[in-house]
DNA sequence: ACCTGAACACCGTTCAAGT
DNA sequence: ACCTGAACACCGTTCAAGT
């Protein structure tokens, strides 16, 4: 109406502009696809870069590096791990093994954060609510001070190397049939190696090569580690009768 | 003497020629020298190439790919393992202990293979003394089969996990006055946090932050693994009085 | 302040051509 | 059979120039 007449068709301010300004959280979510996407070695400045229609240049005004970008990954992955069961100090054991589940849940989630995250601790506040849960579980399975921060370091090692495992098999574009016909051949290696000087690996070669596919050497890990830092407890046996003398 | 004219002056068969011929055994001392003087991200085909005063298609004559030639890499350190306290039954779980010290050892001793071996299990005949060594320990310890097999993954993937972490440090070319600083602010980062949310990450700063340096957390580790392998026997502390009923 | 094109110094791998 | 130069399709990061 009072539009004057060499007013441009298309309108001065348009209601958000043709590109949306880059952010440090957009760059993080086309990351976060592309890795999920096409695993750890395909996420690359560049690509993230074409993902958003700019150039690679362009990131480096919201993020440091390409570590720092990791560090982002493992956060958003860390951000996914939900711990909603109410810590019972009788079942402390069991509290543990599922809270190293839901932490594998969330790397398998995210398929190749693993390569990420194995040196990388995640420091952000959401993800510090893993180290909180741990140190509590172990507080209530009367484990050292020392040895429960640094079973914070371990648990994480332990199922980061898992996840990380598990990608370098699936990123190698090998068909489920490949891997087992790999897993066939080592087991036929084993079975074949001079008895004399390998006795027991020719004897195992079964159980050497088996749980490949599943969770139960994850579950083996988590019993063992379990078990050990029970076992770190001063009085690990004894319901702690009567706290008064 | 009897030289005809027109032979040149240059012999025409050299005792040696003056190219020593690329084989599979240089190309792996080239990367492995690589490897232990800038680190593993300093590996590549054209470095080796390089090395070795030739291009990098070269090598593919001897080496399919990279990843075989991590994998001869991580052969080479798994052949530097030296094994040699005979086995006592009794002491079975120190002398897993060592074995797992030994192995941290070598990969120390070769900065970087650690990240070409987390998803690289060798297989080759040196390398499976160590598998035998641990499958021998358990069974010294009475753990199950099973049990034992999946030890055998556990325990190289804890210490190899372990190597890792330590180079990730140390490759990001920073200075021991920068890993000192940065714990330091990690530590006052974890004792400002909101005491009423993270109580025991607050209370447990100093020791969370401990240890980064030296042994202590792989030490820790070892104690950890090693004592859930020993809950698993059936029996583990009767010393087995009498063989006959 | 944010974004960009272009450049720098690298990668792994392939392939036709040489010896 | 082994080796090579050149090329292909990529990397992370920097920097001067634009808006």
């Amino acid at each position: 109406m009072s539009q004057p007449p060499w007013q441009p068709i298309a309108p001065a301010k348009p209601a958000r502009p043709a590109k949306e300004p880059l952010t440090r959280d957009r760059i993080v979510d086309a990351a976060m696809r592309v890795l999920t996407q096409s695993g750890y070695e395909a996420v690359s400045m560049r690509k993230i870069a074409s993902e958003l229609g700019t150039g690679p240049a362009s990131l480096y005004a919201h993020v440091a590096n390409k570590r720092e970008l990791d560090q982002l990954l493992v956060e958003r992955t860390a951000e996914q791990m939900v711990f909603d069961d109410p810590i019972d100090p009788d079942r402390w054991q069991e509290q543990l093994k599922a809270t190293m589940r839901e932490m594998l849940r969330a790397m398998r989630a995210n398929p190749g954060v693993a390569r990420a995250a194995i040196g990388a601790v995640p420091v952000g506040e959401r993800a510090l609510r893993t180290t909180e849960r741990i140190l509590t579980l172990l507080k209530a399975g009367n484990v050292p001070d020392q040895a429960a921060a640094w079973a914070v370091d371990l648990i994480p090692l332990y199922v980061t190397a898992v996840a990380f495992e598990e990608t370098v098999q699936s990123a190698s574009d090998w068909t489920p049939e490949d891997v087992e016909r790999f897993v066939n051949n080592l087991r036929t290696y084993f079975e074949g190696l001079p008895a004399d000087r390998f006795p027991l690996t020719v004897a195992l070669a079964n159980q050497l090569t088996s749980g490949a596919d599943g969770d139960a050497r994850f579950e083996f890990g988590l019993t063992v580690i379990t078990a050990g830092l029970a076992a770190l407890a001063p009085t690990p046996l004894t319901p702690t009768p009567n706290p008064n003398p």
